[in-house]
This record gives structure tokens, sequence and C-alpha cells, in this order.
DNA sequence: AATCGTTATACGGTATACAATAGTCTGACA
DNA sequence: TGTCAGACTATTGTATACCGTATAACGATT
């Protein structure tokens, strides 16, 4: 167990990613970095560094002299999204099956539990723990680049999961999907890890189609 | 025509990107802010928040309170990166193939035409301007994430390249499929671009490999 | 030789100041 | 009444000076 230290600049730059997926920050007026960065007690320089890192995440907008957005959602960035994820998880967790140590099945058993125990009590956690577990099922590829990108992606859909679907009867569907995954994965089942990732991805995917859709025409009536 | 204004932290951003991936940063020894804020005449905020940047883009890795060291070059994150382009490249070719417009399609030529130059004379900016090449030939997809991804892949690969294969002969064969190329993208022949698009980076990655064995052996001889 | 202080260097951060720019307000003028 | 120039304001982006502290290098000690 190593111990990491962490900067200011990466604490901020944690905390201020997590308030925007959970919506907490306004997408149409810019961040007013003095007064964040008096909010957070520190200085505007750690604070503008956490800011520059997550416009390089892709989770802010700058312009100069104006300051820092936060990068609206739209419906075509969800098929991107998504896109993206389908070419690049579903075969990444099958490898990561077959690479798995035990303390990894573990780790992944573990951020499940958490995000079922987050499921039935505190959910404004349930975003966060379930891209932690959706990690854990990536992590033993060892490869760092594929697992940063897969990880963006995972806290880009998180903005729109989080925003648009307010689960009904999804709650059950997606913990039974776990379940089916975790035990695949565990097993080693690298080509039906695969494809139920892939599955899974793609309910999800058509979910947020459909609210889009539904929305949109709520919005037109 | 739009015009761009870049703060200074942008164009430090550039500045250090294209040094480090042209090999003018040593790999084991930290960045000395003061001194390189020094060499080009700024204060360390700017200079911070561009290392900031560059981190989260994988070019730089930092330890708290020993500073930024450039990411060092490894065989097995060459086979990662390919890996990856492989997977998104030659798809998003093909479609922005269908979607390019005639200024596309000049500026895929121009492109290309400032490669060829580069190539005959000031071959330092090979590296840069075969980069810049690729991108025009994803750009049409209109896709920001995508672009952005293949982007970070490209650059990454550049650092190998530039590294690792003084062309005897492959510049001549780069030229005739990067043609190639150009010429069935312009006709909108998205799956032969695709394809060719898919041996272009394959080949390259099998150049790269058998540099990685020869040095291998020379360094254990 | 290995361990333990000591010291120097550079990093991460704060406080403060300031020029430049974008946005806002105001008032004159058509 | 509408709009347009210009003054005013607020905030950004950058610089400068400074501090505490972690780390590494060095030397002393056993």
């Amino acid at each position: 167990m190593s111990i990491v230290v962490q900067t200011l600049s990466e604490q901020i730059f944690s905390l201020v990613r997590d308030r925007i997926i959970s919506g907490k920050i306004s997408v149409d007026t810019a961040i007013r970095q003095d007064a964040l960065a008096a909010e957070l007690g520190v200085s505007k320089i750690p604070l503008r560094e956490a800011l520059a890192r997550l416009e390089q995440e892709g989770l802010l907008l700058s312009h100069a002299n104006r300051g820092f957005f936060v990068r609206p959602l739209n419906a075509d960035e969800v098929e991107e999204v998504y896109a993206l994820r389908l070419k690049l998880e579903p075969d990444a967790v099958g490898e990561a099956a077959k690479l798995a140590t035990d303390a990894d099945r573990r780790a992944a058993r573990a951020a499940l539990d958490a995000l079922d125990v987050a499921a039935s009590g505190d959910k404004t956690q349930v975003g966060r723990l379930n891209r932690a577990f959706h990690m854990t099922l990536v992590r033993p590829l060892h490869r760092q680049i594929t697992l940063q990108i897969i990880e963006r992606l995972n806290i880009i859909s998180e903005r729109y999961v989080g925003k648009h679907l307010e689960p009904a009867g999804r709650d059950d569907r997606a913990h039974n999907e776990h379940l089916a995954l975790l035990d695949l994965w565990s097993a080693g089942k690298s080509d039906e890890v695969s494809d139920l990732m892939r599955r899974h991805i793609a309910m999800t995917l058509d979910d947020l189609r459909k609210q889009f859709e539904t929305e949109k025409t709520a919005a037109s009536a």
C-alpha cells in the first residue's frame, strides 16, 4: 500500500469535477474564480490549475478573458460518448477478466457492494460508485491510457445519466446486470462478459435516447 | 474565419508539448519550473497551468513536491496506443469521408502538400505535419471528444515514431499510402479508406515493433 | 558500511497588485 | 423611441514577492 500525497490542485480537481458531474454548477455562467477560491479556502493558483485540467478533460470550456464554463450537454454528444464506450469498454473488460487476480476480484465485489448500499441509501453517491465499479472491471488490464480514456468517457456519461435518468425500475435492472457482469468477469469468461457489457451500455444509451425524446416533445408541447 | 485569442498558458502548453514530442526534454529529471519560466519569459503561474494540462494529456507525470517529469516511453505503451488507434481511427476516417465538404477536401490536400514539402526539407516538422494531415481526415466527423482522443493518441504515437523510426525508404511508403488515403477519402469511399487506414497504422506499428526488437538485442549484446 | 542529522534547493501555495478585456450602464443624438 | 459611443465596472490572466515544507544531497557519527 503506497501512500499518495495529493496536491491542493488535485483535490480541487476532483471536487470541482464532482460538482460538475452532479450538475451543481450552472452551465451558462462563467465560474467565478475569486468566489470559488474563497469558498474553498484556497488561492486562485491551485484553483486555476484544476480548472485547466478540467478543460483538458473535456468538462469545461474556456474563453480567454471570460473564464471557464461548464461544457453544455447535448443529445449528439451522448451518441458520441456511448459509441466510443461501446468500442472500447466491452473489449477492455473482457481482456481484464482474463488478467484479474483474486485481489482484483475482491475489489470488484467490494465496489459492487458499496454501490448497492448507496443505491438503497445515499443516492447522491450512486453515480460515483457506479463509475468506480465499472472501473474496477477494467483496471486489471493495466493499460493506463486505455483506462484513462474509459474513465473519462464514464465521467461524461455520468453527467447525462444523472441529469436525465431518474430511475424507475432502472435500478433493479442495473443491479441485476451488474451482478451478472461480476459473475462472468470473476469466472474469467471473457467473451461472455464482453457481450453483456456491450448490452449493458447499449441499454443505458437506449434509455437516454428515449428520455431525450420525451423531453424534447414535452418541451415543444 | 473566427479569430482566436490564446492565453499565455495555452501557448506554453503547445510549446512544451512540442518539446516533449520532439524529445528535447529529458525524461529522468524534473522540469525546473523557475528556470523554464525564466527562459520563456513568463511567470510560473501560466507555466504550471500548462504543465497541469500536459499531465492530464498524459505527456507528463507529477510527483507531489518533486515536480513534473516527462512520461517515459516503453514498448507496452506502443502496443496499447496503436491498439486504441486501430479501434478508433479507421472507422472515424471512414465516417468522416462521407461527411467531408469540398473545403474539407481542400484542407486535407493542403495538409498533405505541406507534409510533402517538409519531408523533402525541414524534417523537424514532419511529425507535426503528419499528425495534422491525419487529423484533417477525421475532422469532418465533427465529434469533438472522438477527435480529441484520436489527436491525443496521435501525439503519443509521434513520440515513439520520432524517437525510433529514422526513415529509410519508410518515407516513400508513407507518402504513397497518404496519397492513396487522400484519394479514397476524397472520393468518399468510406470502407476502402477505412481499410487502408487500418493497414497504414498497422504497418507503422510493425515498424516500431521491429525497431524495438533490434534495439533490445543491440542493448543486450 | 549503514544510519542518522543537517542543510540547501525547489516545489506548492498565499497574498497582493495590475494591465487588459468583456460586459454594463448611461446619456447624447438621430 | 431606438441606438450608438463612451465611460464605468468587474473579472480575468499574469506578475512579483514571499513562505513553509518535502525531498535529496551531504556529511557526521557510530
